[in-house]
DNA sequence: ATATTATGTAACTTTTAAGTTACTCAAATG
DNA sequence: CATTTGAGTAACTTAAAAGTTACATAATAT
């Protein structure tokens, strides 16, 4: 049962913290205290924070010994994706409904 | 001063309410009373639903006399996408990485 | 003009999220 | 093997979101 997402993605980037997690792995995998060490708020806290980033398919977390480095994930990225394409069908018969409107209404400018 | 975001994208979307009214509203513009009448809360919280909605950037909002129209607004959506394709680097990068190690590492298989 | 309708907002309560400290445990290290 | 280090978690506090009811106001309808 590894690797599937439990918790919402939305929520998981609606933290500040959370997304600038994101934002420094994306420059190199670190394990859990390196991240810590970025924040002023405890570890425990960037632990949970953590955890909310992986269970909404963020990131994968691999043990090394004691350490467990966190690595960006796409699968989070993705459903945030397939979300958004979803209301670009919206914009695309706007688009269309605005052309149709142009052509029909306004074929012939008054001038 | 109209139009200006001055909500997080993020905190707007992390709400299930919030994300059923924008799915609502792909389909057609509606009244605040109209989207209200969809939901099990109270009229009261749509509004404000509405409201870090319209602040956040991803709806505009038309008075029609004592009626309040909301239509999807491109903005919020935007700065969405914008964030997600700061990502899209680190991906690709990571397949480029993945390529070369396959090219110099194993360039001849062992059978 | 009165009644009704669409909406906003203030004041408050309830729920949820975020943070903290204190403790635990297992892996590394001297 | 005693100590240090990296990390999880439980119990609790604080802060922020979400919801409610009650009230206000302006536009429409009667």
């Amino acid at each position: 049962m590894a690797n599937v997402k439990t918790a919402d993605c939305f929520q998981a980037l609606s933290d500040p913290s959370r997304r600038e997690i994101l934002l420094m792995l994306s420059k190199e995998k670190q394990n859990i205290n390196a991240i810590a060490d970025s924040f002023d708020i405890s570890r425990p806290a960037v632990s949970k924070h953590i955890k909310v980033l992986y269970d909404a398919g963020f990131i994968t977390i691999t043990a090394q010994g004691r350490e467990r480095y966190c690595e960006l994930n796409q699968q989070g990225f993705d459903e945030l994706k397939e979300w958004i394409s979803f209301f670009e069908a919206y914009w695309t018969k706007r688009l269309k409904q605005l052309d149709t409107f142009l052509k029909t209404k306004h074929a012939k400018p008054k001038k």
